[in-house]
DNA sequence: TTGATCACG
DNA sequence: ACGTACGTGATCAAC
């Protein structure tokens, strides 16, 4: 088979990437974005996987002018900055290609354009077959029977080949050399190339099949029409010079031979040095056996195994022990399996009973991972895992919330040892009843290595949490909130399961009907209302409601159908308020009606859901499986649901108590803005102050819709506002938002400088904190790109707010459970909604309850305003409120 | 697997 | 040149 020799114009490729990492920038360990420097040797790689090229080589614009800027100053003069990025990646990213063995070909006053022409030429004589690799249209004018270009996808879907038929067809024109006669009559407004006024592709193509070039043109200017003369007239002085422009020389003195650039699939231990200091892990694959020359020696990690009587003297003696108990992740009520306990090197394996005096001793500290579960698990099979409770998982997220707690990835981190051999990998579980039968125990797999780590992580990664200070927040909040949220998860909460099953009778019953009048409506008998695209067709083409509407860009042309554009057009077509109504009563039965039964323990008749307690980004739990952090209250249909969520004792009820406006609050105290301050101490109506403020008024004549406005103005400037954001929000200009924003500044200056502060420390310290020291930390805070920087900038505004009122009820959980233990109460809480506490209660206990929940909550922590609670209760959760 | 949509604070 | 308020989880369609 013939030789194939790949040229890539590196420059077009750079700024591919460049674009494809846009939203999200590939940031190393060390802060530095990698996005073109990765994308772009992936691409590579990945090229030279699929097709096979005997030969590649890399083309690139060399610093400063060409012989076209010298010819015509003008050249590319319209072109904007060049991005920083793109700047910065250009030098480590041809030494990266050298090193891999591909040449680069640059030539000092040519563009890559000219020295991908001259190299293309050259190869074609000797034999080559030479495809181009770039989307730029101009390369058409060097196709050959030999000479192809190669037109990369756009993001997913597949390259183009493009031969002389399709440049021919596309233009319309004889021959491929052509184009360049297309381009001097169009122009190129990106390289600010003049062309002739008026006259586009398709007319330039007439001109060209009939008379060949532009000269010739000239020549037969006669024979044009008036208006095409005139265009042809004006353009002629420049008209040759243009044509010199767009024409891709193939005459560049190059040094580069051929034979140069034959792709041997072997790469030298340099690249792998260089693939290790970029951190390019996932693309090692391509480098086969090749080792960087300084690999560092992997630390072995080593065990010896022990009975389990000799492990638990060696963790009486030393105090602590890892544990690893063996279950499959099908919910908390699961059957053990064996359970392996370590203590340095020494390693022990058994039946979970053969440990119970050690798990049980509150004198030895537990090292292990999710602990949670493993205690709930030991709980459920009878026995107690007691004992200060290090959560290697839960200690790391405190160390840096948003990055991987997975133990493999922290091994290696902080031990340097690779586990991922020895260790099962953790495979996904069918999603059904979390109370199936587990699957037969694997017992070929030791957890030995898993204990053996996590024993050395946990005093590793408690060391390095003294580095961020956040070792105090882990004994004082994480680990004992640990075992409140354990003791939660284990209790649950009881629905009435029957009150769910009427309501879900009639709820389908509805929306069937609804259903058939929409398909009725639509005269489309089968319409699939969940599929948006469908919706989208109807509404937009079909029924033509808004002729304005557009395809969104990027997802193939279909058109948006949430909420707020649907509302929208509620007026013109009373299928509109329908497809909503489907939409909502579909939400409830397929979220919150239909799956709640499969998540009934048949062991207690409730619910037990995950509180995810190292997950979110600013401190606050989540919960799953199922959620029961988005029950809905909002509209009528959904508070039925919060009906069925009732107390599990006959002469229960259920109690809910939540903070009142908190996160406004932390603002106030986090800003000490007087005014904020000053209201919620005297328990006035902090909203309609705000009003009262911006909008210059007395306080006494502020309108509800005032108020409205102030109050989503509040919450914009907690969450980072823009004037564009809150302008969506309240429906109304974006000048009028600007306004808004201005006056809401002008008037509260110590909210406007606290954000100030927020930001310049962000910006100095790469994180920012609640007032308990969480930390979130924000690589994006001084990046160069705007719009990453913006939304790191709003988060660093949000999180210390947000994240100081998840630390604030998380305290506020652990002293509550600690009064009701000690008070001896029946009652137990059961859930946590960011901002609210759910207690399964005796109708005997409530007036104690709720005096201890309140003096609980609200003393939790001396701040510059209180904070107040409301506390309800009734027979079931919405009665609570 | 991903994106759109929508439930909550 | 771009996108547009913070933090979540579940479901469905469509790739």
């Amino acid at each position: 088979m013939a030789n194939t020799l790949f040229l890539i114009d590196g420059h077009a490729l750079i700024f591919k990437m460049y674009y494809a990492f846009f939203r999200h920038p590939m940031i190393n360990s060390k802060g530095a974005d990698m996005s073109i420097l990765f994308g772009f040797t992936k691409y590579i790689l990945e090229l030279i996987e699929k097709e096979k090229p005997s030969h590649l080589a890399i083309a690139f614009d060399p610093p400063g002018g060409t012989f076209r800027h010298t010819m015509y100053p003008e050249y590319k003069a319209t072109r904007s900055a060049t991005p920083q990025l793109v700047i910065d990646s250009l030098e480590p990213l041809c030494e990266l290609c050298k090193a891999m063995g591909f040449p680069v070909l640059m030539v000092k006053g040519y563009e890559a354009d000219d020295v991908i022409g001259s190299m293309a030429k050259y190869a074609e004589k000797e034999g080559y077959t030479v495809y181009m690799v770039t989307p730029d249209k101009d390369y058409g004018q060097l196709i050959t029977e030999n000479i192809l270009q190669y037109k990369p996808g756009k993001s997913g879907s597949e390259h183009e080949i493009i031969d002389s038929a399709k440049v021919c067809e596309k233009y319309n024109i004889h021959r491929p050399e052509q184009v360049v006669e297309i381009l001097t009559i169009c122009g190129d407004s990106s390289d600010n190339v003049p062309g002739v006024k008026g006259v586009g592709e398709v007319g330039a193509g007439k001109l060209i099949s009939k008379y060949g070039t532009v000269s010739n043109i000239y020549e037969h200017i006669d024979e044009l029409t008036p208006k095409q003369r005139e265009a042809f007239e004006g353009a002629k002085d420049y008209i040759e010079m243009s044509h010199d422009l767009v024409t891709i020389r193939t005459d560049v003195p190059l040094e580069a031979k051929c034979c140069d650039a034959e792709v041997t699939g072997a790469y030298s231990p340099e690249v792998a040095d260089l693939f290790e200091k970029y951190e390019f892990g996932s693309l090692k694959k391509y480098l086969g056996d090749i080792k960087p020359t300084s690999a560092k020696e992997e630390k072995k990690l080593t065990f010896k195994e022990v009975t389990p009587e000799a492990i638990a003297k060696l963790a009486k003696e030393s105090g602590s022990c890892a544990v690893v108990t063996d279950s499959k992740e099908a919910g908390i009520f699961s059957q053990i399996g064996k359970v392996t306990v370590a203590v340095g090197e020494a390693v022990a394996e058994g039946k979970a009973e053969e440990f119970a005096g050690i798990l049980a001793d509150t004198a030895v500290t537990k090292y292990g991972y999710d602990l949670k579960l493993q205690r709930n698990l030991l709980v459920h099979n009878g026995l107690l895992l007691e004992g200060k409770l290090m959560d290697i998982e839960l200690m790391h997220y405190l160390i840096n919330p948003e990055k991987s707690h997975k133990i493999d990835i922290l091994s290696r981190t902080y031990l340097g040892i690779n586990i991922e051999d020895s260790l099962e990998s953790p495979k996904e579980e069918a999603p059904l009843s979390l109370f199936d039968e587990i699957p037969e125990e694997d017992t070929t797999t030791s957890r030995f290595p898993e204990a053996a780590v996590t024993y050395l992580l946990g005093e590793k990664i408690w060391e390095e949490m003294g580095a961020s200070e956040v070792q105090g927040l882990y004994d004082q909040m994480e680990e004992p909130l640990l075992k409140v949220l354990s003791d939660m998860e284990m209790e649950g909460v009881k629905i009435d399961q029957a009150q769910l099953r009427r309501y879900a009778a009639g709820l389908t019953a509805e929306m069937n009907a609804i259903q058939e009048n929409i398909r009725e409506m639509a005269e489309e008998p089968t319409l699939n209302i969940m599929s948006p695209k469908q919706i989208g067709t109807l509404i937009f083409e079909k029924l033509n409601l808004d002729p304005k509407a557009k395809p969104k860009s990027g997802s193939r042309g279909s058109y948006p159908t949430d909420e707020d554009t649907l509302s929208a057009l509620s007026d013109r077509h009373p299928i509109i308020n329908e497809i909503l109504e489907f939409r909502g009563v579909k939400k409830l039965l397929s979220t919150y009606i239909e799956p709640f039964p499969n998540y009934i323990s048949p062991v207690t008749g409730k619910i037990h859901t995950t509180f995810n307690q190292a997950l979110t980004a600013t401190g606050r739990l989540s919960s799953s499986k199922p959620n029961l952090q988005n029950i809905p209250i909002r509209t009528e249909r959904g508070k039925e649901i919060r009906k069925a969520f009732i107390p599990s004792r006959p002469d229960g009820v259920i109690v809910s108590a939540d903070y009142s406006q908190i996160e406004l609050r932390i603002m106030a105290h986090l800003s000490c803005d007087a005014h904020l301050i000053n209201a919620f101490r005297n328990g006035q109506d902090v909203h309609a102050i705000t009003a009262a403020k911006i909008f210059g008024v007395d306080l006494s004549e502020v309108t509800p819709d005032q108020r409205r406005i102030a109050k989503t103005a509040n919450f914009g400037i907690m969450y980072g506002i823009s004037a564009f954001g809150l302008s969506q929000r309240l429906k109304i200009g974006r000048a009028e938002a600007k306004k808004i924003i201005e006056d809401y500044f002008a008037n509260f200056p110590s909210i406007s400088s606290f954000i100030n502060d927020t930001l310049t420390s962000a910006r100095e310290n790469g994180y920012v904190e609640t007032i308990f020291g969480r930390r979130r930390y924000l690589p994006d805070i001084n990046s160069t790109n705007g719009t990453v920087r913006s939304i790191a900038e709003r988060n660093a505004i949000n999180a210390p707010i947000q994240g100081t009122s998840a630390d604030i009820i998380k305290l506020a959980m652990i002293n509550v459970d600690r009064r009701i233990k000690s008070e001896g109460l029946q009652s137990k809480m059961v859930l946590q909604i960011h901002d609210e506490l759910v207690f399964d209660a005796t109708v005997s206990e409530v007036a104690r309850l709720e005096q201890i929940v309140r003096e609980e909550m609200e003393n939790v922590v001396e701040l510059s305003i209180p904070l107040t609670v409301e506390c309800n209760y009734g027979n079931n959760w919405l009665e609570a409120h």
